[in-house]
DNA sequence: ATGAATAACTCAAGTGACTTAATTTAGTTG
DNA sequence: CAACTAAATTAAGTCACTTGAGTTATTCAT
């Protein structure tokens, strides 16, 4: 067993890009995006106590201060009085400072948000798509920026785009209509950033939702947690160490199509399926239909107030299935906590998590702080708000950046 | 669903810890990790090679260079004759120049492994372990490092430790004795890190394994795979991003409890089980036990030879729920390759994954690259080489660091 | 009230690591 | 052997950080 040596397989090979290298500019842009993430994480704060949570000097946070604030991206709250000494100025991300834009592509929807660098949903609507070729709806997505970013103050920081996944993948036999044809990706966020001059993430709607979550919901102070996804399938969006796990291929955490055993499966219940089989929207849509009622988000939100009988025997289908796979995720990921949401009333989700039974697994560990599964917090415009949240992120996170083959001058 | 505005949530909460900032020191630590990890993965190259993969001036690099020499962590190959112009120095890591120590300890052997910088394994030695409490055996460690380091030139980068996970659980019911009983994760690394005055890091078989595969074998260009690991028990060793996933409390990737529904299960086969009842080291003893059959390594090899109906018998049963787990980490993780390894022979290993018949999954890409499954490169001292392959992927991959709750002084 | 104590901010100088630009060096080519 | 080329070297300049002394606003004790 004598250890690989590396040096002969890699002798005439392309190279393989690694981490960035950094200077002095480049410092001071991680440093900025240290700062911006402690305020956003932490609410307001002086100097001070900014130096020591990013272990800086004080001078150096008050330098990058003077360029946020004169971005407009900072807000002065005065002093704070708190016992001896010098009261320290109160900084605060400044609401009206940027702006984000989210779109999420569905069927026949298109669903537009605002979202300000203060976490507020600034705007919403809901435009049909009747043409769902890729030009036209670009074009009306195009439009919508050129609009919206002259109505509200702050600079557009960027654009998030929420398509359904996976993409460029074959014979994946999934439940109901969930992809879209003609579209990749890459086009889309290419074509966009051409139109609109700002960069432009896209990604599916579990991951959005997740980093949604991540930043103005149940996620803030959480390092490692999975959400699960109702939207046009059922999906995970995966927080692993801050960061959502996209894969290498961008398809991490297609859940729906992953055959789980039913935990406590009742005598006579239908054995292993596709987790999309039993717990997702699809099949609660189908159960409601066969039984003739409507299924509209209003309508469940009737059905539960009602007791509905079938919207109760889609919850006890549904949870064992959910219950094995977030048995599952736990003992893959070991994360903090479980979080569920997609688009069903909150009431319907607490309800579901209620019927949760999930086997033991890492984290029946002592001592437990957060609870295993938890309802998200994003609400039904997750996705959308989450799409939002894309360029939020990647403009405002302090990361590990990439020397990607072949760009990019070297300063800054 | 306005979102939740964040701010009177954080009024009064101890901090959240963010990314450390950076300041010149650290911004030297960080290009000197990353032209560490480029010769590492690329081989010999010149300053100006590095210069441009990295991104900084290959003036910067030059200085970076002086200091690597002057600690003797690089050798000078001499000039490359390439074309026109000045040829270049080749710059290569000497293996003289650093060593790690790797433990593997196990229920009643320890593994000792020294590796050194150019990722040769210098030294291999198995050690029976009479007395399993901590105290004997971290002194028995503490004196295999004083014995070793004196016997292998270059400093020594730290220390690898790899034991049996998971770590703190209650009631998880395994097949077969994986856990050691008055360990734990983080004495072990205070006890040894005193004791030696190096760096000391401890992780689980599979991630140690993991690790190992990502600096030495099959996924030195690959950033995300996920290796499966035949060991204690059977555990899953991700990596995501050239970074192993080790989850919120260090238990990430403990598959073997998972319950899998077998693929294609035979009529009369056993349905859904956890993964370690049927494929497992455990699963195979038990099997050749009963047979009366011998189950050391060696005893498998000519298992094998002999085309053995009792391992025929193992391979058939395990590779259905081998087969469904792996089509779950696809759909989870949209890995580059699954890679298969273990305290198995080679060409076990590679029968196993011939029997495999894995679910479509998002990994149905078309223009695949890399084989979907394939058997690991660094053999049965995996583990062990993969605890000496962890402190130096800590020492040497470039990372974002996370400012932990108060400590450490600002400079560098 | 007043002065000492305290804590945060500010200013100015110093330092480390990087970039830029000009020069040197060692090979290749005609 | 001179012209050409590309890498390395040298020296100067820049940027962002740290350090340390001084300033300011508040609390507490007299």
């Amino acid at each position: 067993m004598p250890p690989p040596s590396k040096t002969d397989a890699s002798k005439a090979r392309t190279p393989v890009s690694v981490a960035m290298g950094k200077n002095p500019g480049r410092n001071r842009n991680h440093n900025r995006r240290v700062l911006l993430e402690l305020l956003r994480r932490n609410g307001p704060m002086g100097r001070k106590a900014m130096a020591d949570l990013a272990q800086i000097s004080t001078q150096a946070v008050g330098n990058i201060i003077e360029d946020l604030m004169a971005e407009g991206l900072l807000r002065d709250l005065g002093r704070l009085r708190s016992g001896r000494g010098l009261p320290p100025i109160q900084y605060a991300l400044n609401p009206d400072g940027a702006i984000t834009l989210g779109f999420e592509i569905a069927v026949s929807e298109l669903t537009v948000t605002v979202l300000d660098i203060g976490g507020n949903l600034r705007h919403e609507e809901h435009v049909p798509l009747p043409d769902m070729a890729p030009g036209p709806v670009l074009s009306m997505v195009a439009e919508s920026v050129a609009r919206l970013r002259a109505d509200y103050p702050g600079q557009l920081m960027g654009i998030g785009v929420v398509m359904p996944g996976p993409f460029g993948i074959e014979g994946m036999s999934g439940v109901g209509p969930t992809t879209l044809h003609g579209w990749t990706e890459t086009s889309v966020a290419q074509d966009l950033a051409q139109r609109c001059g700002v960069p432009v993430y896209v990604d599916n709607d579990a991951n959005a939702a997740a980093v949604g979550e991540l930043l103005f919901g149940k996620g803030q102070n959480v390092s490692h947690f999975c959400q699960i996804y109702f939207g046009a399938g059922t999906g995970l969006g995966a927080i692993v160490d801050d960061q959502p796990l996209r894969g290498a291929f961008g398809n991490a955490g297609e859940i729906g199509h992953i055959i789980v055993a039913p935990v406590d499966a009742a005598p006579g219940s239908a054995g292993p399926a596709p987790l999309e089989r039993f717990a997702s929207l699809y099949s609660l849509r189908e159960m409601l239909e066969a039984a003739g009622q409507p299924a509209s988000l209003e309508d469940l939100r009737r059905h539960h107030r009602d007791g509905s009988p079938v919207l109760d025997a889609w919850l006890s289908t549904a949870a064992p299935y959910l219950s094995a796979m977030i048995g599952i995720l736990e003992n893959i990921f070991d994360p903090q906590t479980v979080i569920i949401g997609g688009k069903l009333p909150g009431a319907v989700l607490d309800a579901l998590v209620e019927r949760l039974a999930i086997p033991s697994t890492v984290a029946n560990r002592t001592g437990e702080r957060l609870p295993r599964v938890q309802r998200g917090q994003t609400g039904q415009a997750s996705a959308a708000l989450g799409a939002a949240a894309l360029p939020f992120f990647n403009a405002i996170t302090p990361r590990l950046d990439r020397a990607e083959d072949g760009l990019a001058p070297m300063p800054d």
